[in-house]
DNA sequence: GCAAATCATTTAACATATTAAATAATTTCG
DNA sequence: CGAAATTATTTAATATGTTAAATGATTTGC
């Protein structure tokens, strides 16, 4: 009763070393009350400034409407001030408060840390290859 | 107002990769009514043949509570059949019905098809090379 | 200029994720 | 043997994911 699966599952793969990298940095957002979502909306907030929640969805990999929710609650933890775009009515752009620019600050000197183990224990090398493989995939199947 | 990140996003990367190659996938999944998760299920049935639950949450990669509502709604869906196990009777044993048993069939011939093509237009090294890199740095925090 | 097409976001309905606590069966040990 | 510790799964509560449809604002074309 063997199926023919003759090839690693690599979506399984690439979820469990998501999972490996995340047990890592998990406990440090669960401290600051983040949840894995929120984190990655902060961290787009945090690299571009004030950014339309269009360009939120796309950097922080949420779909419209569950960003719609996540963005809800995070301004209702006075993480980020929302306010409609002066140019386009259509769009929202949303900015960090002081609160959520503190929470990027103290979760991004653990994250960095994490990478230079990585890099000790792994080797920058394979990390370096590791990187372009995965933008290779990616590359694979985007339509341009 | 630029944060401190110098390194690429690992934990993005993984994600964007595997929705990179789920793209491919979950249309067929979605023709035969399967989410990712029902097809995750699925896939280790089909490996495995009657396997616990508590083994299906492992290799499906999908936490207890959340089984519990999927084996539910495939079990409604004709999919899969679950009974105690008489051995131990805390646990519960889940098999396939012919049904699931089809849908198994159907999709594993279009996913090695797309595994195939991954080969040919990426090259079967540089396949094998991630899989070994993945494996590299899934082991990396593993406690054993 | 204004109706139709387009674009940005939200609402709605259901499925899944997450954490803690509850339930139920089994094993361990005194 | 029987109470306590352990193991397997489910329930509960809240957050997020997914798809389709609705709402609101802007642009296009006539």
């Amino acid at each position: 009763m063997t199926t023919p699966f003759v090839h690693r599952n690599l979506p399984r793969l690439l979820l469990q070393a998501r999972e490996a990298v995340m047990a890592h940095t998990r406990p440090g957002l669960r401290e600051q009350g983040l949840s894995d979502q929120q984190w990655r909306v902060l961290r787009v907030l945090g690299e571009h400034g004030e950014v339309e929640t269009g360009r939120v969805a796309r950097e922080a990999f949420i779909l419209g409407p569950s960003l719609t929710g996540v963005l809800n609650r995070m301004e209702r933890d006075g993480l980020i001030r929302r306010a409609r775009d002066a140019a386009d009515q259509r769009r929202t752009v949303v900015e960090l408060t002081a609160k959520g620019l503190t929470a990027v600050a103290k979760l991004s000197h653990s994250i960095e840390a994490h990478y230079a183990f990585m890099e000790e224990s792994l080797g920058k090398q394979k990390l370096t290859r590791l990187y372009a493989l995965l933008d290779d995939v990616i590359q694979l199947e985007q339509p341009a």
